[in-house]
Order: C-alpha cells, then sequence, then structure tokens
DNA sequence: TCGCTTCCTGACCGTATGGTCAGGTTTGAC
DNA sequence: GTCAAACCTGACCATACGGTCAGGAAGCGA
C-alpha cells in the first residue's frame, strides 16, 4: 500500500506520534463517543500537547475519520479466509472466528465502527455505498452459489451475513453488558473459545451445513 | 403502576410536554449520541424554550436517564410470550418476533440504550446489575430446562441469548448500514418479515429445533 | 374575586471546547 | 556549518454548551 518509508529519525518520530494519538483517539472515541470525546482528553491520554494533535490531524473529525478507517480496513480483511473456502462450513467457520477474533482484540476500534453506523454514518456514508456495497453483493453471491450447489440450506444471504455481523460484532458492542452478566470479570480465554463454538454451532446448523 | 391521575387541565399539560420532551430526545440521543445531542436541539425539536426542558427535567442527565428507562421497560416486557411458551419453537420464536417488532417500532429507544451499554453503561449499570441479571439467570434456566427435556439441542443458553439479542437489535443499531445495503431505501414491510423468518428459521433450526 | 401553586421563558452566566498562532527547537540535505 | 523544512507548544480566542433565575402568565380551589 504505502512505499516503504525511509528510515529516518523524523519519519519515525510522525509515525510514533500519528500511532500514539491514533490508539488513544480509539479508545476515547469508544468510551465517549464523538460528541462526547475531547481532543484535551485524547492528548492527555497519548501523552502530548493539544496543540501537537492538531499538527498531525487538522480536526477532531479528521482524526476521528482515520480512526474509523483503521477498523473498517481490518473490518474488510476479516473476508479473506471467507472466499477460498469450498464451501459454507469451512468459510463461515472462519469468518466466524475472524470477527471473533476482532471483537476481542479490537474491541474499541469496533465500537466505533458501530457508534459511527448507528449515528447515520455520517463520515462514512461513501464507504457503505461503494467499498462495503460491493463486498456484500461478492459474499452474498458466494453464498447463493453453495445454496445453488445444495452445500446449505436455502437462507437468504443478505440476512444471514446480517447475524454473522450481529452475532460476533455483539461481544465487542456489548461487551460491557456480557461482562457484567459474567459476574462483572472479562471473558476468559476458554469463555471467548466457548462463545465462539457456540455461535459457530447455532449459525452452521442453522444453515444446514453442521 | 401508576395511581389514575386526575384530569385536571394542569396534568395534560404536564403530561402533554413530557411526552413531548422524552420523544424529541430519544431522537436526538438516538441520532447524536449523549455527548453530541445538546438541550437546544431537543428544545427545537419538541417546540418548546430551552428553559422549559429544565423545569421539566433538571438536567440534561435526568432526560437522558429518563429516555434509557422507557426502552428499557419495553424491552424487558418483551420476553412475557418467552415464558409462558411450552417450549423452544414457541417461546423463542415468539420473542424473535416481539423483539424484532421493538427494533422497528422503537429503533431510535434501541440505539440509545445500545450507546448506554457501548460506552461502559454509565448511567444504568445498576440496572444491569440487578434486574437484567435476575431476568438473564431466569431464562438461562428456562433454556437449559428445555434442554434437559429434550426438546433442543443443547446450546449454552447464555450464548443463546446472546445471539438473540444481537440478531434482532442489529435491525435497529445498525439500520442504517442495512437501509444502505437495500439501495437507500427502508425495509418494506415484506422485507421485515422476511428478515424476522430468516432470523427465526437459522436460529431454531440451529438449535435442533425447527 | 382572591390568593396560592404551577407553569413558562428571555436573558444571563461560568465553563469547557475545538481550533489558532507566533515563536521556538530539532532534523537533515547540502 | 548553514539553512530551510519539519516539528513542537504555551497562550490565546470565539463559540457553544448546560444550567440558573427573576419575574410574569395561567390554572384552580375556595
Amino acid at each position: 500500500m504505502s512505499e516503504p518509508e525511509r528510515l529516518s529519525r523524523r519519519n519515525a518520530i510522525r509515525q510514533e506520534n500519528e500511532q500514539r494519538i491514533l490508539a488513544a483517539a480509539e479508545k476515547v472515541f469508544a468510551e465517549a463517543g464523538f460528541g462526547g470525546a475531547t481532543m484535551q482528553l485524547i492528548a492527555d491520554m497519548a501523552g502530548l500537547p493539544k496543540a501537537n494533535l492538531h499538527y498531525y490531524f487538522p480536526t477532531k473529525e479528521a482524526l476521528y475519520r482515520a480512526v474509523v478507517q483503521t477498523i473498517f480496513d481490518i473490518w474488510l480483511h476479516a473476508a479473506d479466509s471467507f472466499d477460498k473456502a469450498p464451501g459454507p462450513v469451512e468459510g463461515i467457520g472462519a469468518y466466524i472466528d475472524a470477527k471473533m477474533e476482532i471483537s476481542r482484540r479490537h474491541a474499541d476500534g469496533s465500537k466505533v465502527w458501530a457508534s459511527e453506523v448507528m449515528h447515520g454514518a455520517p463520515v462514512i456514508q461513501d464507504y457503505l455505498e461503494t467499498t462495503l456495497r460491493d463486498w456484500t453483493a461478492g459474499r452474498a453471491a458466494l453464498i447463493q452459489r453453495w445454496i445453488d450447489e445444495g452445500k446449505m440450506a436455502p437462507v437468504d444471504p443478505r440476512h444471514l451475513l446480517y447475524m454473522l455481523w450481529a452475532t460476533t460484532q455483539h461481544y465487542a458492542d456489548f461487551g460491557h453488558q456480557i461482562e457484567t452478566l459474567n459476574g462483572g470479570k472479562a471473558l476468559s480465554d476458554k469463555q471467548w473459545k466457548a462463545a465462539t463454538e457456540s455461535v459457530k454451532a447455532v449459525i452452521l446448523r442453522g444453515i444446514g451445513a453442521g
């Protein structure tokens, strides 16, 4: 994607600082939402003066956009395994695995994305209408092919995709609720695995491919 | 719950205004989040001067809390049909119906709820730890009984509940995304029905009760 | 009609926010 | 070593926000 940057001190500084800011911003936006987040808080969390944030990202919205962009890329990437699969068990199974992993490892990013979409996608509407629309059409076609080949039950591919997104993202977006219902403790490794297996079991059996 | 209010002009005014404010607040909180919402905007949408909002609801947080309370009650109420059912097909089927209807009719409230939980439930943590925890334990026990009676496959009841919440709420919380992927048009009656049937088909077959 | 309560609201206030900027320091190509 | 470009930041600004309040209008029991 980006050509290998010359490894100068300057580039190192730039990369380091942008990374720190993005990480802090992701956390703050996830916790407070766009409106509730403040540049000052992000700056404090990144350990930089506020004015420095504006040096790298001209506006709050530009910073926010960069955060959303990051998680969107990760999100799309999760479908790689989906495509190469010979059938629904491998494809959808691997997709659930990947998306559950994202919910665990990038919970903040997932929340930012969810928040953005929930509020009408004010800054990423164009992505929804182009990249996501194409992506969805492609995967829906693949699922339809599996149905036509008798590899799974005839389920509306789009609603199936929504179910996959919903069930996996829920563990990130509603993680706090799940944690509360888990006695106030975050899910353990074992519990994450059990969650993933539960989702896979119900979905795969549900589409007649278990 | 509340004793029948005397039908005076005053009470009518109070009820009317509180209702207008709550309706406007629900919409604004859903669209902008707590931090992004402003009392001025809510006031404008309710057609009242801002100071009047503070007459009925002392602070922004009090107003917000009232909005969340409302949707939480609706949400809990949706499980009524669940309980009286003889088995998973009727119980879970009816629950999905009810929750999908809520996603459609109370999309704004659902978003406010989702937003609240996503941000760590700052104002309704107590509900999660008491009412919701009890509610969940009760339903999980019921599902476990169905499993023990051989009426459905052995699926972790809690993860099944999460799947039910996730799949149904998704149509409210991510309604904008779904709409965009639907060619920019809101789902029609027929499409809502198809969505509900898809969810029910996959879940019920997925728990071996279809 | 009187008098008390509830309802209403324009004007105001302190504060916090996103953003700016002038002036400084560091880096690195030459 | 020179110097321009990149980096850094304390101090500052205009604005918008949540909330207050004094004083008036409307409702209503007696």
